[in-house]
DNA sequence: CCACCAGTAAACAATC
DNA sequence: TGATTGTTTACTGGTG
């Protein structure tokens, strides 16, 4: 139990997520809200399409090829552009510093003119820090980074943070920390001289919870969700591709941060309706903001299962760890000025890492529930919100990403309990089948209509 | 209004 | 010794 903190400090979290789409970008009066309004009131692009396109058609790439250049993502970049008229991409990717190194560009969209609007390089992210993180660590060969390397990886790719209010450092620790789906991995003596701490990586049994998260992020290329129905193989194709191939995930893409605006969402979703162009994946052209169901993509819950393989070496990410501490030096003083009392033999015990790999109950998303004492908020929050303890009946969102239980929590697993887990599991498995014929009617149903229209 | 989530601030211990 | 890392608590505002 920590000391209570003056109310004065506490207040200046503001609380905003940037994850929940209050992106500045889409401030009432924005360049993105007109074309978000215009993505969607505009009725249905009818042809012709610009068929006059100067740009050869990309080749369906295997799944299992290794990309080692963004080519296929500025393809695709550059073909919406060409449709895009209002909004244009640029990367903003600072120059590599080690040549052999590919550079992973974020793009961002560009306001009329080639001008920056509100959603510049140094605009706040959409991704919560839990995706970010797990971008970071994605796109590390190793697939398993040091906190610095994290940092490191936030900085190169949004500059935002870079002149952020100091203590996203320390949201991202608490992320690491909090979050069931990173695991704390030893160094071995080979990466012993990397420094201080230990290495993060994804809890292979989390890593769906992940994606899905990243999916529902409005700006993510895979962020995609039908909400028309593939009618063509070559759209199943093109969502097989790289993200469902379960291989590594980022080293597929680039790196790459795909940041457009519902104009060209929306265009782009016009060319893969229109069967054009299976290579580009559309994303979801919801509301920013708008949690549907169809954002929580069915196919990530069966057809993803992405255990990578990491390799014992590290890579280390350029940065300057020392520019931005959480703390600022005077209240770093502070800190370490006050008495520290003697560590409950709870924190004495606490070891983050054998905490994922148990009491894990599926919902019907193929998310992992958490437990009655895994959702306690803080003692403090159960005090102010004493109607919480109803909380066992309320509805599991199950689109969020598993905290870490708290040892002091853990309660003795009786046999109930293990009944509840089959049974999840068991739910699970009916709703993964419930998936899988849904999708395989789409695609009988697409090819029927195909094969009609065909006819006719 | 409520329950929940994500972000933020902070305290503090451990480690380098 | 100071900086960094890791854990935990407490709180806030936003969302559905």
């Amino acid at each position: 139990m920590g000391p209570v903190m003056p109310p004065s400090k506490k207040s200046q979290g503001s609380g905003v997520s940037v994850a929940t789409g209050r992106n500045p970008f889409y401030r009432p009066g924005s360049l993105g809200e007109a074309l978000q309004e215009a993505a969607v009131l505009e009725p249905p692009l009818p042809l012709p399409l610009p068929l006059t396109l100067p740009l050869p058609l990309p080749a369906v790439r295997p799944e299992d090829e290794e990309l080692t250049s963004l080519s296929w993502l500025h393809e695709t970049a550059d073909l919406l552009n060409s449709f895009a008229g209002d909004a244009v991409l640029r990367s903003v990717s600072p120059p590599a510093q080690d040549p052999g190194r590919r550079t992973p560009p974020s793009l961002v969209p560009l306001g009329p003119m080639g001008r920056e609007t509100r959603c510049g390089p140094d605009a706040k992210p959409p991704y919560s820090f839990s995706c970010l993180i797990f971008m970071a660590i994605e796109d590390a060969p190793s697939k398993r980074l040091p906190v610095k390397d994290i940092y490191g990886w936030i900085l190169e790719h949004f500059p935002y943070f870079a002149s952020a209010p100091t203590g996203w450092k320390n949201s991202v620790r608490h992320n690491l920390s909090l979050n069931k789906c990173f695991k704390k991995v030893d160094k071995d003596r080979s990466q012993q001289n990397i420094g201080k701490g230990s290495l993060w990586c994804i809890d292979p049994e989390y890593r769906q919870n992940l994606i899905q998260a990243l999916k529902k992020t409005p700006y993510h290329p895979y962020s995609q969700a039908f909400t028309t129905s593939p009618t063509s193989p070559q759209a199943y194709q093109s969502i097989s591709s790289p993200l469902l191939s379960g291989n590594t995930f980022f080293r597929k893409n680039g790196g790459v941060l795909l940041q457009v605006t519902q104009g060209v969402i929306q265009n782009g979703a016009r060319m893969v309706s229109q069967g054009l162009f299976p290579e580009i994946r559309p994303l979801t052209i919801n509301p920013i903001g708008s949690r549907t169901a169809t954002d929580r993509s069915v196919l990530g819950s069966y057809c993803m299962h992405g255990d990578s393989n990491p390799p014992d070496s590290t890579t280390s990410v350029n940065n300057n760890s020392k520019q931005d501490h959480n703390y600022s030096t005077a209240k770093s003083s502070l800190l370490h000025s006050s008495p520290s009392p003697s560590p409950s033999p709870e924190q004495q015990s606490h070891h983050p890492g054998d905490s994922a790999s148990s009491d894990i109950e599926d919902d019907d998303r193929g998310w992992p529930r958490k437990g009655v004492t895994e959702m306690l908020p803080d003692a403090a929050c159960l005090v102010q919100h004493k109607k919480r303890l109803h909380w066992t009946k309320a509805k599991p969102r199950g689109d969020t990403l598993p905290l870490k239980k708290r040892r002091t929590e853990k309660p003795p697993e009786s046999d109930d309990e293990e009944m509840k887990e089959a049974a999840g599991s068991l739910l699970h498995l009916a709703g993964v089948r419930a998936c899988l014929n849904n999708i395989t009617n789409r695609a009988a149903k697409g090819q029927r209509e195909q094969k009609e229209s065909l006819k006719n």
